[in-house]
DNA sequence: CCTGGAGTTGTCCTA
DNA sequence: TTAGGACAACTCCAG
């Protein structure tokens, strides 16, 4: 094999279009694409079961963008690649960054290996604006409040890069030798075995192709909306990209030009900012991980650590089944059972509830969203758990927590996404539809609830939780600490999960 | 080094 | 009914 051809290792960027690895590889010359199951990372984040069925699916739409090309194998990168490059006499790898920790450490290991064999390494950055390590403040130290890392880190720096063109004239050689051949997709066993996630799949459109047409549809239907409509679980007003993103099945920068460039005709400046802006907290998330690598498991803030979380195994089980007795939170809980995605709204609630009514860590939490979203995402998920918890950087204040019947008042006014997810409280009117502890018992019968029978009643006092929140967060006040903060002091050290 | 303004998404009570 | 303030300091960040 000559040196004009190279090897692109997809992993996190399952597109075509606007790959900056694929496309440099492709207008140098023949390019051999490969994907590389690894399942058993030590001390890594394992893919959740949900992702691992949206994986399965975008790989299959991957490879037939790619005519069939692309080599599927499972093991150790560190092992593989080199073989692969030995056997096949290929002197090039091109590959887009990936930035979760372990992902980081692994990658620079790789390319120290490769460019010691002589092999030409080429890496690029194909899932964020900008580049973690660039944004600094004028001390140099990184950003932790998000308003300014985004309006004078981001904004006011260079623009992300355009969008690259799908590669013209892709060259995919066939004639490798037997030992490069690869295993078939279903050999990865990503597919999940129990029946579970035909229902998940039902609802999306995993791949390249189903990413382009729900950001089209959201550009054309739903952004003008956006404002308005985005805190209403009941209604379709948010972009759900999220899982699309995850698996780089588009890129933010292609968002991000499709946005900024939508004409203010059809949606306001308030609209596009807004969704724009979601972006932002995309990069913060991967911003925090980069220089504070143990987000996922440590108490950003670390008089956290002081919290004496309460271990009540049921009180967990009955949120992850959705049987609280809250029903906004059942809801939620029972939509992401469903669909392997919630509502931005309803993640934060159904957090602040797990978190400050039921007292359970934030870590808990993050498991089960990690394990069941289909766009869990380990920067965007530990950041946020750990905002809600009130642990994290620029975090809600302790005393914000959501009360789950006024929320539902508020945001789901008609009890539209509560009769969706709740079918037993489907007859009960608005007014008692997120409280139906408190209706009329008359009524419950009417509607066919029976409290703790066809629907459970509250597992906590919400009143009483809260206050319970509040005293609890008030006292690691008291001997507070001054807390140390540094990213290098947290750098490199990177513990797996008990999971 | 000092200073002052600001900080995603809330709730509850009071006037 | 509704609007405004309290909640709790504390750190961050820019000038």
């Amino acid at each position: 094999m000559s040196t004009a051809t190279t090897l692109v290792w997809f992993r996190q960027d399952l597109r075509t279009q606007d790959n900056p690895a694929l496309f440099y590889a492709a207008e140098q010359g023949w390019v051999v694409p490969i994907y590389i199951l690894d399942d058993r990372h030590p001390g890594e984040f394992d893919l959740g079961s949900a992702s691992r069925g949206w994986l399965h699916q975008s790989l299959t739409a991957l490879n037939q963008q790619l005519q069939g090309a692309l080599r599927f194998f499972r093991g150790d990168p560190l092992q593989l690649i080199p073989r692969l490059l030995r056997d096949s006499g290929i002197r090039r790898v091109a590959w887009n960054r990936c930035y979760q920790p372990g992902q980081i450490h692994q990658d620079s290991s790789l390319k120290r290996l490769l460019i010691d064999q002589g092999i030409e390494v080429q890496s690029y950055n194909g899932s964020l604006l900008w580049e973690p390590w660039t944004v600094l403040k004028k001390d140099q130290t990184p950003y932790k409040v998000f308003t300014a890392y985004y309006r004078n880190g981001c904004l006011r720096r260079e623009p992300p890069r355009l969008p690259l063109p799908r590669p013209v004239n892709l060259s995919l050689p066939a004639d490798l030798p037997e030992t490069c051949s690869g295993l078939s997709l279903d050999a990865l066993e990503l597919l999940p075995k129990q029946g579970w996630y035909e229902g998940v799949a039902a609802y999306w459109q995993p791949g390249e192709l189903g990413a382009a047409d729900r950001l089209a549809e959201f550009m054309n239907q739903e952004l003008a909306e956006y404002q308005r409509g985005r805190d209403h679980p009941a209604i379709q007003a948010t972009s759900r990209l999220s899982p699309h993103l995850h698996f780089g099945e588009l890129s933010p920068n292609q968002i991000w030009y499709v946005a900024s460039q939508y004409p203010l005709t059809t949606c306001s400046e308030a609209d596009r900012e807004l969704f724009m802006r979601q972006l932002g907290w995309r990069e913060f998330s991967y911003y925090l991980l980069y220089h504070w690598p143990t987000l996922p498991q440590q108490n950003f803030q670390p008089k956290f650590d002081r919290f004496v979380w309460r271990n009540t195994p049921q009180a967990l089980l009955a949120w992850q089944q959705g049987r609280t007795g809250i029903p906004l939170v059942d809801a939620g809980m029972r939509e992401l059972w469903q669909t392997g995605t919630m509502h931005n709204r309803v993640r934060m609630l159904v957090g602040s509830f797990l978190v400050k009514n039921l007292g359970i860590d934030w870590r808990q939490g993050a498991a089960w969203f990690w394990d069941t979203l289909v766009d869990a995402d380990l920067a965007n998920n530990s950041a946020s758990w750990q905002w809600i918890a009130g642990s994290g950087a620029d975090a809600a204040p302790y005393f914000r927590i959501f009360n789950p019947v006024t929320q539902g008042q508020k945001f789901d006014p008609q009890g539209l996404y509560v009769k969706r997810y709740c079918p037993e409280l489907a007859e009960l009117p608005a007014k008692h539809i997120h409280a139906p502890w408190l209706a009329p018992t008359a009524l419950l019968a009417e509607c066919g609830v029976i409290l703790d029978r066809s629907y459970p009643c509250p597992i906590v006092d919400l009143k009483q939780s809260r206050q319970a929140a509040l005293d609890a967060f008030a006292a690691l006040r008291e001997h507070s600490q001054p807390t140390e903060g540094s990213a290098s002091a947290n750098r490199g050290k990177y513990i797996s999960r008990d999971r």
